[in-house]
DNA sequence: GAAGGGATCAGCT
DNA sequence: GCTGATCCCTTCA
């Protein structure tokens, strides 16, 4: 069995969301690499989770990515924005979990013309994140993620200090699981969604591992 | 700096 | 047609 599917398979989605904050998501993009930690992800729970969009073992042409094998890229718009979401549990399992957020590591440069923002308006967002990174479209959905240019590095990261969960973000009114505590970010990262600035630790950004300058 | 509402569009039904 | 796993701008503090 490879890292990718060691990784995101054989413990609930709850625990791998929660593992996969401070790891470094990049994505070799025509303007250059841009990379970041992942500092907010949420859980979905496949046919059983009524916020989920595989609710009752729903299937479609466009949720088709989720039960693909753990580790397979799930691209979809929403409002007109992309999301990107990573398959986990075996293949025909519809789990998946939710990128929400990320701290630019590289090609800072790149996300800000892609945003027209600065600072943590880059990437504090499903869609802005997408946006940073300047895709556009869904090339890339039904594709392994470290297949191509997407990747996740799983062996090096940072530690979060305190990981918190509540409530998932935009599923307000979708039965048992609305208030389900499926979502988990980093405590004081400055780039979660929502995120108010008194609650920002400026000095670490909720890392347990060497400070920040800014 | 918080809150409210319009924009926006692919994918259903 | 209608609906969001959203974003952004405007308004009011």
């Amino acid at each position: 069995m490879d890292t990718i599917t060691a990784f995101f398979s054989g413990k609930p989605t709850e625990q791998i969301t929660q593992n996969v904050l401070g790891k470094l998501l990049s994505y070799q993009s025509p303007s250059g690499l841009v990379s970041g930690y992942i500092v907010e992800a949420e859980a979905y729970l496949g046919a059983r989770d009524s916020a989920a969009h595989a609710y009752q073992g729903r299937r479609t042409a466009a949720n088709e990515a989720l039960y693909g094998a753990p580790g397979t890229i799930y691209i979809y718009t929403l409002h007109g924005q992309y999301m990107f979401d990573i398959a986990v549990q075996p293949k025909d399992e519809p789990q998946g979990i939710l990128v929400r957020g990320l701290e630019p590591v590289e090609g800072i440069d790149i996300m800000t013309k892609n945003r027209g923002k600065t600072g943590s308006e880059l990437t504090n967002g499903p869609g802005k994140l997408m946006s940073a990174f300047g895709i556009h479209d869904k090339q890339w959905n039904l594709t392994m993620i470290n297949a191509g240019p997407i990747k996740i590095d799983l062996t090096t990261g940072r530690q979060p200090r305190q990981i918190v969960s509540s409530a998932r973000v935009g599923v307000s009114r979708r039965g048992d699981a609305t208030d389900a505590p499926y979502r988990y970010y980093v405590k004081g990262n400055p780039y979660v969604s929502g995120m108010k600035k008194r609650d920002v630790d400026l000095k670490t950004h909720g890392w347990a591992d060497e400070p920040f300058d800014n």
